[in-house]
RNA sequence: GGCGGCAUAGCCAAGUGGCUAAGGCGACGGUCUGCAAAACCGUUAUCCCCGGUUCGAGUCCGGGUGCCGCCUCCA
């Protein structure tokens, strides 16, 4: 059994599909008018998540993922660039399909855009005119919200408490019956791009392409709808009006799941309040499997906090936000300007994420080593499911829950690792065997995360190489360093070989001397 | 103002009324080591406050307090 959190229901309800083992899933995507930012990142890869979960459980899953290539955002970078909006939609949604892409991202088995789906969107808004719930006015088609029951259960709202406080913040369109309509078409302004419709020219409004999407690929009902907490109202909310209004009561998503945001310096991270980060900036940083950790060691319902630090590039000491808005370390009183502090940013948490998945890659790379010297006297693979993976699943079937699912991995990875340092007193066999079905557990793992996937070798080696590229580090001097700890060591002269460890410390290194010789990591 | 959410160790964080409240980071002991490091072992929580329901509450209910979000474009 899985339990799915809904909003709708605001509890945990049993996921029961409605074609027996197969699931629809529609995410809202992103409306393409900006680079993609770290909230985008957790929007997409909560329904990945789930996807990849419901994929391994051996559900057949439909993943639908939209874009929103039509909008007035989109039209007021167009105008603000003097560049078609069009262009505008096609270079930002190129530029997310690379960040997603970048992320790690399944790709979506249909990814529709609302410039291709004008047909299905007018013939939804016709059937809403033709059953009253909408009407035309000037041009604009409105949403006629008195006229659909359940309007404001998916939000907790009631009609009555929204018109008290509809007007006071938004000035009221007279061409609405009711300030609460919201527009399912917009007749164009001279300028604006537009499509031919029984209402003259004009663009769909923003929530009428999700209903008409997901009607178009996953039918009149579909399983589990995902979003941004923010989009429960009233994007989704008018989605249900639409679609249900449309086909009928109970149609639609059955299962709404909502993200929580992302929070920086304790606020909401946001593009209107300019204190978010790029996708790319942080993947400039961090690779991609270290950020989808980081962002899984929360559960996808709670804030997740983003801490940024930022270091004074004169003196090293941390400069809290304050110092950075206004430009001027406290500790030493240098001026660094903006570009010298970009080039300071680091992450906290991703940091610490991307030690853990060093930790874990080690394992595996030690676990795959000590199969591999087995050779052909290595166990044959589990086949079913250990007791990793049953953990794991078991938090993964409990609302998707990664951070429970995360915490089930360190008892066995601390396990692992003691069994392959300890030689003796360990039976031979009962040892390959544990360290076998390890390594198939975590595939299955990583085929639902998204991370621990790689080859061991070749995620370190990057991730090596990386930090040597930031830190501006010479290799070269590192090997041959370590070469010289080896000679002074093997010499058994400790005072060089001390010495030669304090100068790798300087260089923001450790060394770690194994049976096998000495290797290096970062501090 | 209306509605919704959250509050668990120094920090992050899981916890679907029931045996000793996951896990990570940090810190402190120990094993290993020439010394370290890594790895492993161990230690580190009157669950925001007050009341209630219950044989039993971190978990359910009521009331506080404090943060956050939505109500306008937002993931």
């Amino acid at each position: 059994m899985i339990q799915v959190f809904d909003t709708l229901a605001s509890a945990k309800r049993e996921l029961v599909l409605q074609e027996s083992g197969r699931c629809g899933v529609y995410c809202c995507g992103p409306t393409v008018y900006d680079l993609s930012h770290v909230g985008n990142a957790r929007a997409a890869l909560v329904p990945d998540v789930i996807v990849r979960f419901l994929r391994q459980q051996g559900l057949q899953v439909k993943y639908v993922r939209n874009i929103t290539d039509i909008d007035d955002k989109i039209i007021a970078r167009g105008q603000a660039d003097g560049v078609p909006a069009a262009e505008v939609a096609a270079r930002f949604a190129d530029e997310y399909h690379r960040d997603m892409a970048a992320l790690g991202m399944l790709e979506p088995d249909v990814e529709p855009r609302v410039s291709g789906h004008l047909e299905p969107i007018i013939a939804l808004i016709t059937t809403l005119v033709g059953r009253g719930l909408a009407y035309a006015a000037q041009g604009d088609v409105y949403y006629r919200v008195a006229a659909f029951a359940d309007y404001g259960k998916l939000g907790k709202r009631k009609p009555e408490e929204l018109l008290e406080g509809a007007g006071s913040r938004v000035e009221v369109d007279t061409r609405k019956e009711s300030p609460l309509d919201f527009a399912l078409w917009k007749a164009a302004k001279p300028g604006e791009p537009a499509w031919d419709s029984p209402w003259g020219p004009g663009r769909p409004g923003w929530h009428i392409e999700c209903s008409a999407m997901c009607g178009a690929h996953l039918g009149e009902t579909f399983d589990i709808h995902c979003g941004g907490r923010d989009l429960i109202f009233p994007h989704h909310e008018n989605e249900i009006a639409q679609s249900q209004g449309a086909f009928g009561p109970g149609t639609f998503a059955q299962y709404w799941v909502h993200n929580g945001f992302i929070d920086f310096a304790g606020e909401k991270m946001s593009k209107s309040l300019g204190n978010f980060f790029t996708t790319r900036e942080v993947l400039a940083l961090h690779d991609a499997e270290t950020v989808r950790y980081f962002l899984l060691t929360v559960h996808y319902r709670s804030g997740l906090n983003f801490d940024v630090r930022v270091d004074c590039p004169e003196c090293g000491a941390a400069m809290g936000r304050e110092a950075q808005d206004q430009g001027v370390c406290p500790a030493c009183g240098a001026t660094p300007g903006p570009e010298a502090l970009r080039t300071r940013v680091r992450f906290p948490g991703l940091e610490e994420a991307e030690d853990r998945l060093a930790y874990v890659y080690t394992t595996l790379a030690g676990a795959r080593k000590l199969l591999a010297e087995a050779g052909a006297a290595s166990p044959a693979p589990a086949t079913s499911p250990g007791a990793l993976l049953q953990a794991f699943c078991e938090h993964m079937r409990n609302d998707f829950n990664t951070g429970g699912a995360l915490g089930t991995l360190s008892r066995p990875l601390a396990d692992i690792n003691g069994l392959l340092s300890a030689g003796k007193g360990v039976d031979k066999a009962a040892r390959l065997a544990a360290v076998a079905a390890f390594v198939a557990d975590m595939e299955q793992v990583a085929a639902i995360l998204g991370c621990f996937g790689a080859e061991p070798g070749v995620w370190l080696r990057r991730r090596r190489d990386r930090r040597a590229a930031q830190m501006r580090l010479d290799l070269a001097r590192v090997e041959e360093l370590l070469t010289a700890r080896r000679e002074a060591r093997a010499a058994k002269d400790w005072g060089r070989a001390d010495a030669i460890r304090d100068e790798m410390s300087a260089l923001g290194l450790t060394v770690n001397d194994g049976p096998e010789g000495s290797t290096w990591d970062f501090a």
